[in-house]
RNA sequence: GGGCCUGUAGCUCAAUUGGUUAGAGCAGAGCGCUCAUAACGCUUUGGUUGCGGGUUCGAGUCCUGCCGGGCCUACCA
């Protein structure tokens, strides 16, 4: 039994998220720390939100509640999403919370005494009527390069020129459409990532087993141009966690809080301590703490690959950096980009399906199968509705969800709801044992290396046995002239049902619930001998035959939700 | 501009460190079954692996040029 310390990236507090951002980074996360309960090891599972930095403040404003008042409502609508989508953190945090600002300003201090932090003065962007500084990208003007109007601070998306705000021609705030910006001097807080390059670097190197995507972007990173920067880890912004060395203050970073990258990472720590305050576990330590029995965790992140630069280098520089025995990273899972329909899911366009409006048309167990078995990891995949249809018909109605009913409503006809007694295992069950053996070995050998779309083919084979075991030794047919042989065969039947169930549940927890409950087999383990396994429901056990597990997805209802969701929401 | 990833059957994807006739699901065709959500099973059609060179006994895989798609490029998070 091992201890696995699972993280998804923490999603940012403004808005509901789309399927994409769904699984990019939560959905995965759930499917591995489910299988990792189910196979008996001891799992801490955190997730967050992260509810810092300037959209955060500009969403609440537009929504016309105080910023903290905003975040806290956000975060309910967030956490109820993701219990709609089952997914079961052990702790659903905040990037707000006490604990994270602690941690962060401790982080600070160590940082600062161990001479990587350095104090940089620049001028800003800043807009009087806005009141603040303005980020790059919420600076808008005439493009030098080509003329284009509504060329953003940090690129042209016109002529693709990289920019400086002071470049523009006639720039203004996209958030006020003031044009009297000033540029300002202001002070921020540096952390030298440069000075820890050689570490990161050789720690990178020792990774071999992580994905393409993960330790190429690293790499990158790493050696593009001049090495890896050094970055600023302040803003000057009012929402965030204030400047300081520990609790004592930081002359000249008054007003001034940590950057939303700096923080955010460092709230998968704080969401343990958070955890434990809440009551739902002890020793958060344990976890983290590599002085404190978190040397024997085996730490994996999920992720977006937009994400894969702050895990791989920021966050372990400040862990690094601190010189403190904490819990570094040991996988990295990055996923590229799922698309839609021949385009990109659009949060500002409302392109696309979002997590509140899926879970209004379907169950959860319907998305999670199809975004999981479509997982974007070799390549940016695509959604479409009528690739959607078919798979979740198929698959879930057709090979799963009507292999249970058809073998629990035979066995009713003809025996009763009970498990039937007689006969005795042949050739073509030893053969049916030798099979699935196998593909469940196969199937656990990918859930272990979180190779998630082969994981997903490899269940659904499992599936495919069932029933063509079911054809070549047709009970109907036996049961006319050996009542005896139909009996153990449809015995077998049942205790396929809740072998799938349970070897199902990390893909399709609701339905594995539904089938297990039929079987009046709840708690059933994960199999280990199936021999054995497949005669756990014995002769005279009572079970249900269970309502439809997977409703089929009709071409009218398709139709209109391909036409509902093209656009503005 | 630079870097990385990618292009395999009509569609979505595989192909163990270069190694036999490039595989699977869906869709299509044919047959079978009748327990079941018109479900299931079997058989089968379909590929000059984007294009052109090269290395090799052997290339989907390595090198090179071209064409197409995507991502990143450090103050959005």
């Amino acid at each position: 039994m091992a201890r696995h310390l699972i993280t998804s990236a923490i999603p940012y507090i403004n808005g509901i998220k789309h399927l994409g951002n769904l699984v990019g980074s939560q959905l995965p996360a759930d499917l591995y720390a489910r299988y990792c309960r189910a196979r008996g090891h001891e799992v801490l599972f955190l997730c967050a939100t992260d509810e810092h930095g300037t959209p955060a403040e500009l969403a609440a404003a537009k929504a016309g509640q105080p910023v903290a008042e905003y975040c806290a409502e956000m975060h309910a609508v967030q956490a109820k999403l993701a219990e709609g989508f089952r997914l079961s953190f052990d702790h659903f945090g905040r990037s707000s919370s006490p604990q994270n600002h602690r941690l962060t300003q401790a982080f600070a201090k160590s940082l600062d005494e161990a001479g990587l932090i350095r104090e940089v003065s620049e001028t800003q962007m800043y807009s009087p009527q806005d009141g603040r500084f303005l980020p790059d990208r919420y600076i808008e003007g005439t493009c030098p390069n080509c003329g284009f109007e509504s060329a953003r601070g940090d690129q042209c998306d016109n002529c693709t020129k990289q920019l400086d705000p002071v470049d523009l021609i006639e720039p203004r705030s996209t958030i006020s459409g003031a044009t009297n910006l000033e540029m300002r001097e202001t002070k921020h807080l540096f952390l030298r990532q440069s000075a820890m390059k050689d570490d990161l670097e050789a720690w990178i190197d020792t990774k071999t087993d992580w994905p393409v995507l993960t330790t190429s972007i690293a790499k990158k990173w790493l050696n593009d141009g001049d090495g890896l920067q050094d970055r600023g880890i302040t803003r000057d912004l009012d929402w965030g966690v204030p400047v300081q060395r520990d609790d004592a203050p930081w002359p000249g970073m008054e007003g001034k809080v940590f950057y939303v990258w700096f923080d955010a990472p460092i709230e998968y720590i704080a969401c343990a301590q958070e955890w434990e305050e809440a009551g739902k576990g002890t020793d958060w330590a344990r976890w983290w703490r590599t002085d404190k029995g978190a040397d024997d965790v085996r730490y994996t992140q999920f992720m977006g690959k937009d994400n894969v630069p702050f895990h791989t280098l920021s966050f372990p520089a400040t862990i690094l950096g601190s010189g403190e025995p904490w819990k570094l990273v040991d996988y990295i899972k990055s996923f590229n980009y799922l698309n839609y329909e021949g385009g990109q899911f659009s949060t500002s366009r409302g392109r696309g399906v979002f997590m509140d409006q899926a879970l209004e048309i379907l169950p959860p167990d319907y998305w999670r199968w199809w975004l999981l078995s479509h997982a974007p990891e070799s390549n940016d995949a695509e959604f479409t509705w009528e690739n959607f249809q078919t798979s979740v018909n198929k698959d879930l109605a057709d090979v799963l969800g009507n292999f249970a009913s058809r073998v629990t409503k035979f066995c009713r006809s003809k025996f009763g709801e009970e498990v039937p007694a007689g006969g005795t295992f042949g050739d073509r069950e030893r053969q049916l044992v030798a099979d699935l053996s196998a593909k469940i070995a196969e199937y656990e050998a990918q859930m272990e290396a979180i190779e998630v779309r082969k994981a997903a083919a490899a269940l659904r084979a499992a599936w495919v046995l069932g029933n063509e075991y079911l054809q070549e030794a047709a009970p109907w047919s036996t049961f006319k002239e050996d009542p005896e042989t139909a009996a153990m065969q449809i015995r077998l039947g049942l205790n396929l049902i809740r072998l799938y169930a349970v070897i199902s549940a990390p893909f399709i927890p609701d339905a594995s619930a539904q089938l297990l409950g039929a079987m009046k087999a709840e708690g059933a383990d994960w199999p280990s001998d199936l021999d054995s396994d497949l005669q756990a429901l014995v002769p005279g056990h009572i079970f249900a035959v269970p309502d439809v597990t997977f409703r089929k997805i009709g071409d009218a209802e398709r139709e209109d939700w391909q036409a509902r969701f093209s656009g503005r929401r």
